[in-house]
DNA sequence: GTTACTGTATTAATACAATAATACAGATAG
DNA sequence: CTATCTGTATTATTGTATTAATACAGTAAC
């Protein structure tokens, strides 16, 4: 995981859905604490209390638990971080494409700016 | 044109897209007179002044041009609206396309998932 | 020339995200 | 027990977007 972050978009989701990769994907297993939110921190280069709030965000969702003074922790099943991801697939295409169609765009040409974008990378 | 704005996302760029839309589909013609800041403003349920910002936006790249105390009027082509339409698809369908390479799709994952937004509508 | 419309500029207020700097309380290893 | 790591809470500050309320100057119609 690199812990890159987009400084021109808002942090705090960006550090939702890179932790929620990072369950999604096993890379930290149920029952396994994660980094500490002053690590998590200084690895992305943002502040604790964002990173603070984000995890917070995730504990809603129940996706981690915190136990105060040890740590934050990935619940007992990661099927929860996977819909959280498939929710946010969703809701990022379907806002993708009423941009699209608001510029003007039919789902035909939808798909060839799409398949361009593919080899331009 | 509908005016109707999604108040959670930032208003100004709402704007540019819109009156970019207007003219590059030839609703307005080059020459033409666009309605005044405080009718956009009034039409589109927000401030003047984010109205003016847009409109300035829109001047620095070419599109629109004012005559003070007159109004607002397109360019003498609808060329420069057009390829600031076509530099928006592109950026956003970038910008679409690395979240969802974020989010662990592959090019087949995201052309299904595209294609599952075209039937849920 | 007056009136009513334009664009333009300025200042203040509000809301929000993020940062910064602490402080406090629980957990754990030595 | 102590030191040091945890999460948690609080307050202040910064930056930005938007709203709000004006004020001023140019244009056009009468």
């Amino acid at each position: 995981m690199d812990w890159i972050m987009d400084k021109n978009l808002p942090i705090c989701p960006q550090l939702c859905e890179k932790l929620c990769m990072i369950i999604a994907t096993g890379e930290i297993s149920p029952g396994e604490r994660l980094l500490s939110v002053r690590e998590i921190a200084l690895k992305a280069g943002v502040n604790p209390n964002t990173v603070q709030k984000s995890l917070e965000q995730l504990e809603h969702k129940g996706v981690i638990f915190s136990r105060r003074g040890s740590g934050w922790y990935v619940s007992e099943s990661i099927d929860i971080a996977r819909s959280v991801l498939q929710e946010l697939i969703h809701s990022k295409t379907t806002a993708y494409l009423s941009d699209m169609r608001m510029l003007g765009l039919n789902e035909e040409e939808i798909l060839t700016v799409i398949k361009e974008g593919f080899r331009c990378d």
